[in-house]
DNA sequence: AGGTAAACCCCAGTTTTTTTAAGGTAAAAC
DNA sequence: GTTTTACCTTAAAAAAACTGGGGTTTACCT
């Protein structure tokens, strides 16, 4: 009998106690499953550090999100993936996020190369059980939406660079296009000829800025 | 009882006997599965153009090489990918292949965007009949090995041009430095340009072509 | 070992693309 | 009704990519 240890990190407590409940309860050939939770960056940083000198984490979820999107905090999911990574390599990591935007998932899907990303919708008993043992067995695992995102992404043949795939982002948050060289390292023109750039990229000539972050995002870039 | 229409199209017969025994005892809610096969382009594309006027397919599945490699045949399973979508676009399509190489994913994913993609030696009757559940509930379906040659591409942010990647990929298949040129609408010196940079994109400078293309195919570009 | 072809390297001139600044117009916001 | 913002044009400068011509090194063949 080999032990499969989990550990959770998602900020709300309540449906952290549902994914211990669903994971300790997976059948998994001679596997006793045992999870722990932790419900901040700063508690799973520690649990993390404390595994490193007795047992190791075989999967760690994560939560993308930590905090509210309001509270100013210096460190998300994301980063704890990167530390986790760093730390315990060997440990399988995926990626939890109420988002399915494209931009935060390849994002993620960049810096942390998780080895499972479920979007939360798709989250389920059914999908749990199978994010553990596919991660265990032939990683990665993603979530049904998730692979919708991805398959969108792979079927485009327009690549952007990074300072592209900023602007898209920037104004798909409702940055002001004047605020944009704040933001991005180019001269307000360079910004214009590549928003224009983009535009006629996307097929959206002559229209507006919605329609561009519209269309960006109907093939998969934010 | 509903029926699911299945055509399977695979240059080997015997394979394809395989499919049809597996596909037609799934069990799958209350639908009745019926699979018709063909064994070349010819065949698969008559299939498909009788269905027209009768019943229509819900799945199709489509072997990538339809003819042994030598033969110098005009059409291929991806030429049949492209002629399906076109003629019966709600069908849904997956794509079967024996190379999980990279650049042929790529171009697959990119020119039919297939509702699912099996590399050959991932099929057996319980990853068939996930394949068919997921594409008809929520597609899209990639076999495990597809899922990491599509997990390489999108966790890298390296992004390279068509004429980079016709070089890397001429460059995997043997062909010479001296006959790129043949291949591609650029001057030698452009290609030996290019060439450098690529090396220093990978990480391979001063070494020779073999560690620049194992580089590019352990990052999922060939 | 000698000879040859391919691979590789470097440079200088050219073309192409990108960036930048400056100035103007039309629409929207206040 | 004035100000702000978005958008466009132009021209010049800078950066990047391409090209043709050198050359040297490496690999392979007999």
């Amino acid at each position: 009998m080999k032990t499969l240890r989990i550990l959770a990190v998602d900020d709300h407590e309540m449906t952290m106690l549902g994914y211990k409940f669903i994971l300790e309860r997976i059948v998994f050939d001679d596997h006793n499953i045992i999870v722990d939770t932790a419900n901040t960056y700063e508690g799973g940083k520690q649990k993390i550090e404390e595994s490193l000198h007795s047992f190791k984490y075989d999967i760690i979820f994560l939560d993308v999100q930590l905090f509210p999107p309001n509270e100013e905090q210096p460190n998300n999911g994301e980063d704890l993936g990167i530390l986790a990574r760093k730390l315990v390599p060997e440990s399988k990591i995926i990626f939890m996020s109420s988002f399915s935007d494209n931009y935060r998932i390849n994002s993620i899907l960049k810096s942390v190369d998780p080895d499972g990303y479920m979007v939360k919708t798709d989250i389920d008993p059914k999908s749990l059980e199978q994010a553990v043992k596919t991660v265990t067995t032939q990683p990665p695992y993603y979530s049904s939406k998730a692979l919708g995102a991805i398959r969108k992404k792979m079927s485009n043949d327009i690549t952007l660079d990074e300072n592209d795939k900023k602007i898209l982002y920037h104004l798909s948050i409702g940055t002001k296009t004047k605020d944009l060289e704040k933001h991005i390292e180019l001269s307000s023109s360079s910004i214009e000829n590549r928003k224009r750039h983009l535009k006629s990229l996307f097929g959206t000539e002559k229209e507006n800025d919605l329609a561009l972050i519209l269309a960006a995002k109907n093939r998969g870039f934010i």
